[in-house]
RNA sequence: GGCCCGUUCGUCUAUCGGCUAGGACACAGCCCUCUCAAGGCUGAGAGAGGGGUUCGAUUCCCCUACGGGCUACCA
């Protein structure tokens, strides 16, 4: 009651904020547009207003179900839900809220009789077929949230030639107008998009004029490069959403990172929640400065998200990355699991990670082996198995406090005993913790990978 | 070429003209420790360059350089 209604009290928006996500089905979705999906998400849910999401499809060739449902699908996983827009991938189906089609191939109607009305104004005329929009002449300012004031001079070729193309001659709108007109029936009113947008911005302003509708706010966001500053594409690594979708990267963190990609919270905050995130964000405090894309940062985050899941997620996502639990319970996967999530940087290595816990074919390491199985320490070891044997409890506290009263009483180094049971129970160097992981694995598991082990001893 | 935006540690960023320039990731060292992590401590590391304005500029203005964007009958 505090933080989130005096941040809405301070909030420079106005009552009944509409903003809008409006992708182009390009088979994926792009790290960018991503970040501008979830900054004019933030907004809405910040101000309390409508998150609209449009599907530009207007070229046909790549306008597929597959295409239009990697945006669905990626926005659903941040967790950006629409309040209007498509319902399903089809874009003859259902959709949500009042101002549909929400697929702009459905929305031809709209077009013509918006450039009809700009014909009746007399400010289109026709050019080799195709038909121009009667631009100003004068230079025009973009106010804008984030950049201030912008003046647009005339470029060049504008001096030449200022009027633009809205329909091409084969009878197809362009971009720029059907943009405009969208915003205008969607009752958009801030635009929240990438920098690339700015200069045409200018466009866009006199074609809102021309409808005589008073343009929304502008709100252009730097754009994300690759780490070494050039452009990002396609291509590059990260660019694309879908690459960790599957790598089983946890929604929450991919948002955290990218809330703090061109925003900031103005203190030191670097871990936060979404509902945080949500009260803190505003337009303000988003910098005008393009932004380098960090994967190490990225998987810093990540790995801060992923251990603080809750065990039942953790499980859902070592399902998802293929981890064998060879027909385990439920109990048992999840305290395996536990002993895990904490060690674990990237879900990517949590089969091989946990692998000893699902199985009883213990493939030792060689180089740790030979240390760990050396001859000196099969005595001590077959009195640490006894000892195993005999105790009451086989608990992470037990297993530790009779280790360390063994090695004590053998005047031994802990690790003389921690090595060759680590090596029997996992067979590798990393792992868990010993003493939990031997709890998990019970009494009867532990004793028979002891007397394999002991049998490699000889 | 023209137009627009930008420039603080390698990266993301904090500084509403007073800075011994703070934090985070990454990096190095130490401590802790059953491995690996985590955690604690410490270290190295920055306001592109040049002019102004000012008692004082990282902060304001101009120029240059560099980076990015736009300049389509692409979106």
């Amino acid at each position: 009651m505090c933080c989130f209604e005096e941040a809405r009290r301070l909030s420079s928006a106005p009552m009944s904020v509409r903003v809008r996500f409006a992708p182009s089905p390009t088979g994926y979705l792009h790290i960018g547009g991503a970040r501008t999906a979830l900054f004019n998400w933030l907004y809405a849910r910040h101000t309390g207003g409508k998150f609209v999401l449009r599907i530009e499809d207007t070229d046909e060739e790549r306008n597929t179900p597959e295409a239009i449902n990697v945006i669905l699908e990626g926005l659903r996983w941040l967790g950006l839900d629409w309040d209007e827009g498509p319902a399903v991938n089809d874009p003859k189906g259902e959709s949500i809220g009042e101002y549909g089609p929400y697929y702009q191939s459905q929305r031809a109607d709209t077009y013509s009789r918006r450039v009809d009305e700009l014909k009746a104004k007399g400010l289109v005329y026709e050019d080799e077929g195709a038909l121009r929009f009667k631009m100003q002449r004068e230079p025009i300012t973009i106010p804008d949230l984030i950049c201030g004031d912008v003046v647009r001079e005339l470029t060049d070729r504008e001096e030449v030639q200022p009027d633009f193309v809205i329909v091409r001659s084969d009878g197809k709108p362009v971009f720029h107008l059907v943009n405009v007109v969208d915003d205008i029936e969607m009752r958009i009113t801030h635009v929240i998009r990438g920098e690339d947008h700015l200069s045409n911005t200018s466009k866009h302003i006199a074609l809102f004029r021309a409808f005589g509708v008073e343009p929304p706010k502008f709100a252009h966001i730097p754009l994300i490069l690759n780490s070494d500053g050039s452009k990002m594409s396609k291509r590059d690594d990260g660019a694309s959403l879908e690459g960790w979708q599957k790598a089983g990267y946890v929604p929450g963190a991919v948002t955290n990172y990218l809330s703090l990609l061109g925003w900031s919270p103005k203190d030191d905050s670097q871990l936060l929640p979404m509902k945080e995130i949500i009260e803190r964000f505003d337009l303000p405090q988003v910098n005008r400065a393009n932004a380098r894309f960090d994967l190490e940062k990225l998987q810093w985050m990540n790995y801060e998200h992923l251990r603080a899941l809750p065990i039942d997620q953790y499980t859902e996502l070592a399902i998802k990355a293929g981890v064998d639990f060879g027909g385990a319970s439920a109990g048992y996967i999840e305290a395996a699991l536990a002993t895990c999530q904490g060690k674990v940087k990237q879900v990517e290595d949590l089969p091989e990670f946990c692998s000893f816990y699902f199985t009883d074919e213990i493939v030792y390491d060689q180089a740790m082996a030979s240390k760990a199985f050396a001859p000196e320490n099969k005595e001590p070891f077959i009195q640490l198995r006894a000892k195993y044997g005999d105790i009451g409890t086989f608990a992470p506290e037990t297993l530790e406090s009779t280790l360390k009263a063994l090695a004590d009483e053998l005047e031994l180094k802990v690790r003389n005993l921690v090595m060759p049971a680590r090596c029997a129970c996992t067979g590798v160097k990393v792992g868990p913790s010993l003493y939990d992981l031997m709890a998990v694995l019970g009494r009867d598991r532990v004793l028979s990978r002891f007397d394999k082990a002991l049998a490699q001893m000889d």
